[in-house]
RNA sequence: UGGGGCGUCGCCAAGUGGUAAGGCAACGGUUUUUGGUACCGUCAUUCGCAGGUUCGAAUCCUGCCGCCCCAG
């Protein structure tokens, strides 16, 4: 059991720190690693304000979960620590997101505070307290192979987050451990039970930690106040449809909330922030055959250079299966993802994340996509006799 | 102010005597450690207005109002 370290009791004791949210995954992974035998310490970040956020549910880092993280580490008899992380994360996390959406993107603050502040400057941390691990409450699992440290998928498809961790390094897997990895949820809420800890019911975290409400438009109202720059919905032929509050508010995909009444769905194709313009069209104009990836972080074998790439499945996004792509990477930190079928809303600022297996192979974020049309490929369903 | 056409939910639209389809939009929910998608649900006691005929009208008749087109 590489993940747990050591999964006897009896076993070799460490220090490990574990990066405890409040919620019922990280409590569970200290009460386990506790449990075990070894020098747990807690650590609870605080991200952001904690004012706005007190009493909020499914929050985590702040307020109340904070608190929480506390409870436990208290039942259970480890040492437990908040950081203050506020300007990190403001930095590292929010600024970004603001950023991304202003530019007509769609970023995904998980992986940034994951990327950036949980297994950068948290794990520094726990370097600097002297442990030999930094554990979290991921569902992914770390399997070590021939030639290192291997990321793969948890073993509950429904509960894998490794979309979201597409950006850990060789060095930072080296040191993280993920006890939860092959658990289901279930599980690990038995477990928090048989443990009887005080988080044990507590409802699952979703949506953006830092955004009230689910509302993220006020959030960036309050960070980027110019970016609410009113404009236009065009339709492909840049005929204006109609007009918008801003592009921060759309995301390529998107189908609610264009507020357009026409004969089919229009759905938002492309967002042009210099013009300002939303651009719509239907369905089939989301389709595309190519998507072009910045920033890949690279865990896999280095057959990927080759000029045919390397077979993948690839997920463009969190709540999809993969599906199946060659991956050519182009020496200078990108790659071209050839989907062997079109993908429908693909969202340049979300990351595309290679798989073989369960191997996470590595991820890159989305810069753009090549649509289907473009090369050729027949219109579905329109030479087709077979209906008649 | 001669001729023709049209007025059904926010938009489009079916329905031509038997008691208001559908699509889009909107709203709500499910799913989801991002956004979005998808899926499920809600959404006209009323058919421009007023009379009339009829057991019964959005559908027939009359008048009025409004809009469009062709002629002048």
């Amino acid at each position: 059991m590489t993940d747990t370290v050591s999964s006897r009791a009896d076993g070799p004791r460490h220090r490990i720190v574990v990066a405890m949210s409040g919620g019922v995954d990280s409590s569970v992974t200290a009460a386990l690693l506790a449990e075990q035998g070894h020098e747990v310490v807690g650590i609870t970040l605080q991200l952001y304000d904690h004012g706005q956020a007190v009493g909020r549910k499914g929050a985590c880092c702040a307020g109340q979960d904070i608190h929480d993280a506390r409870r436990v580490a208290d039942h259970i008899g480890i040492a437990h620590y908040v950081l203050d992380f506020e300007q990190r994360f403001r930095a590292a996390v929010i600024d970004d997101f603001a950023d991304s959406y202003v530019a007509g993107e769609t970023p995904i603050p998980c992986v940034r505070c994951n990327q950036r502040v949980k297994f950068r400057d948290l794990l520094e941390t726990a370097r600097d307290l002297g442990a030999e691990a930094l554990a979290t409450g991921h569902y992914v699992r770390r399997v070590d192979g021939p030639a290192g440290p291997e990321l793969h998928t948890g073993t509950d498809p429904a509960k894998d987050q490794s979309y979201f961790l597409f950006a850990t390094t060789r060095d930072q897997l080296d040191f993280l451990r993920f006890p939860l990895g092959r658990l289901d949820k279930a599980a690990t809420r038995a477990l928090a039970a048989r443990l009887a800890l005080p988080v044990a019911a507590k409802p699952e975290s979703q949506d953006i930690c830092f955004v009230p409400e689910g509302r993220y438009s006020g959030v960036l109202a309050k960070l980027r106040p110019d970016a609410a720059a009113p404009g236009e919905i065009v339709d492909l032929d840049g005929r204006v449809l109609g007009r918008h509050d801003g592009i921060v508010h759309y995301t390529v995909g998107q189908r609610r909330g264009l507020g357009i009444a026409a004969a089919n769905p229009l759905y938002v194709v492309r967002l042009d922030p210099a013009r300002r313009q939303v651009v719509v069209g239907p369905k089939a104009a989301l389709a595309c055959r190519t998507v072009r990836v910045r920033d890949v972080n690279w865990l896999g074998p280095a057959e990927a250079d080759g000029d045919d790439g390397i077979a993948v499945a690839v997920k463009l996004r969190s709540t999809q299966p993969a599906v199946p792509a060659r991956v050519r990477r182009d020496g200078t930190g990108g790659a071209t993802v050839a989907l062997a079928d079109p993908q429908y809303g693909v969202s340049p600022g979300q990351a595309a994340v290679f798989y073989q297996n369960t191997r996470v192979l590595g991820g890159g974020w989305i810069a753009g996509t090549d649509s289907a049309a473009a090369e050729g490929a027949a219109p579905a369903g329109s030479p087709d006799r077979s209906a008649a």
